[in-house]
RNA sequence: GGUCGGUUUGCCGAGUGGCUAGGCGCUGGUCUGCAAAACCAGUUACAGCGGUUCGAAUCCGCUACCGACCUCCA
């Protein structure tokens, strides 16, 4: 079995066969979220993208060391109010301790993770933890001559940078083209020049995280700590640096000239970038006032929303489209999603039951080689996912008995669709509704009860009984002998 | 203004030169007391114009429109 994985370097802006630095093991970072707000819909994208890589390189037999952070610094700064408003009022009065807010959100994260079965990395290091260790990137950075310290803070001088080596390598942007684009913001005046970036940054007075350091008290710069605990925890140079797209520039970009500032060469092999969520066409943000939450979704709270939307169908929804292309939000698209995942489990449902016999007109090995191939194409999803349903045509053809498949083959394909299904593509039946067992044994009861009535033509009773149990939200399905039924509509 | 990307059938979304993904929806059928569910079948497009080619959704050029980044962002 060919199993060459190719994956899109946003360097090179090519697939490119992906060669581990030191197979079996792979280093593997991602830029988690700032815990300052609820987890929504645009954090779930990188954290299934890079999940999906992170089982899938694994199932190659990878031992994979999964870094991703969580930025609980540099962002944290108390907000420029004037005192009069409402809110900033009200933050005044809860008067949470910045760890608090961290704390109460890194939680709230891993819930939403969690519910999204995304596994969770193999170290999950907060910047506030390594102040030291930015303090120490720092001081190797000044040694390579490339910052400088004003007024306490120190920044990044990426003029000198670019003359030793070249800025912007990853985003395509050339300095002279900053130079006359950047926007004149308050409090550059320290710096030599206003693309150059903080990498320490004295503490205002109303700054409530601050760190004594040799240059002020105050705080490292929002950078630093990709570039530091990447290094720290998968080596000088690493293989995969993963996050959103809209932090290719300036984040990614700043990493790298960090990084080969003090490397002498950028730290990362393949930069992967996962494209945004839109909503109406426009990117789901918080600073946009347009973020749905995670929570919002599961829970069917929030003014967009037609309904409640099961974790799955939200992981499901974004696997259907690849990780690199933008993916636009829409109740239509979510509700379409939630009824393929549905079909796809009962096949799989279905393929669990189906009786081998001596022949067989499955190819399975092609049928494998194609998901396969699939994958190894820059984790093409959505392509996996049609391949998995083109086999449910097979697997009910094979329950109709119009086609047959030997005993090997069926555990093969058995195999096949839990290791890709749960396995790869993370996607677990969830509980089919059937409510408690209380609800579970009365509904059945009562369901005898209608199935005797229509064998009995009494065709009043059994429609009675439908028409009270269907406007209670349960789902009757008649079948030839017998029914199934389920719980609509669970809140 | 600069950098990068996009425009695919009713909707969502794959696809980088010929073999015309997939899901949802819709239409028809099978099953059924009826309905629902389930299953089966059908449903087709590549923004516009020009070029390259035996052949282009796919390559090149131009135009139009959309988006991301350039400021914190996944």
């Amino acid at each position: 079995m060919e199993n060459q994985l190719f994956i899109y370097n946003s360097l090179s802006r090519k697939k490119e066969a992906f060669k581990a630095l030191n197979s079996p093991h792979v280093g593997m970072y991602v830029c988690g979220p700032t815990v300052y707000g609820n987890a929504h819909l645009g954090h779930a994208r990188p954290a299934i993208t890079f999940d999906i890589l992170f089982r899938y390189l694994q199932h190659l037999d990878y031992k994979v060391r999964y870094v991703r952070n969580i930025t609980d610094v540099g962002h944290l700064e108390n907000d420029m109010d004037d005192g009069e408003d409402k809110i900033a009022k009200k933050a005044r009065l809860e008067r949470l301790e910045p760890m608090e807010v961290v704390q109460y959100y890194t939680n709230s994260y891993h819930r939403s993770m969690r519910q999204l079965n995304v596994l969770d990395p193999s170290i999950e290091p907060q910047a506030s933890g390594h102040i030291i260790e930015q303090q120490q990137f720092i001081d190797r950075i000044f040694e390579s001559g490339f910052a400088y310290e004003k007024n306490g803070s120190v920044y990044f001088d990426v003029k000198k940078y670019n003359e030793k080596y070249k800025y912007g390598i990853l985003s395509g942007r050339v300095l002279e083209d900053l130079q006359s684009n950047t926007r004149n913001l308050e409090g550059q005046d320290e710096k030599k020049n206003p693309f150059d970036f903080a990498l320490w940054k004295k503490a205002s007075p109303d700054h409530l995280m601050r760190w004594p350091s040799k240059w002020s008290v105050g705080f490292p710069g929002w950078h630093l700590e990709c570039s530091t605990m990447g290094t720290k925890y998968l080596g000088d140079e690493f293989d995969i640096h993963g996050g959103g797209l809209d932090l290719l520039f300036p984040h990614h970009e700043c990493e790298i000239a960090q990084s080969t500032a003090v490397h002498g060469k950028s730290s990362v092999r393949y930069w992967m970038h996962n494209n945004m969520i839109t909503l109406n066409g426009q990117k789901m943000g918080k600073s946009l006032g347009n973020a749905v939450s995670l929570d919002d979704f599961f829970s069917g709270k929030h003014p967009l929303l037609e309904k409640a939307y099961s974790p799955m169908s939200v992981r499901f929804f974004m696997l259907q489209a690849h990780y690199r292309s933008p993916l636009d939000f829409s109740n239509e698209a979510l509700i379409s999603a939630e009824k393929g995942l549905e079909r796809l489990f009962r096949g799989i449902e279905t393929l669990e039951k189906i009786q081998p016999s001596s022949k067989s007109d499955i190819d399975f090995k092609q049928f494998e080689s194609k998901c396969y191939h699939a994958l190894n194409d820059d984790l093409n999803t959505p392509i996996l996912i049609s391949h998995l349903f083109d086999g449910l045509k097979q697997i009910n053809d094979l329950k109709e008995g119009k086609i047959s498949i030997h005993s090997d083959d069926l555990n093969n394909l058995q195999s096949l669709y839990k290791t890709f299904v749960e396995n790869i593509l993370g996607l677990i039946h969830e509980n089919s509704g059937k409510g408690s067992e209380l609800t579970a044994v009365l509904i059945e009861t009562i369901l005898t009860i209608r199935q005797e009535a229509k064998l009995k033509k009494n065709f009043e009773t059994s429609d009675q009984i439908r028409n009270a149990l269907t406007s209670l939200g349960i789902e009757i399905k008649d079948k030839k002998d017998g029914f199934d039924w389920e719980l609509k509509s669970t809140t």
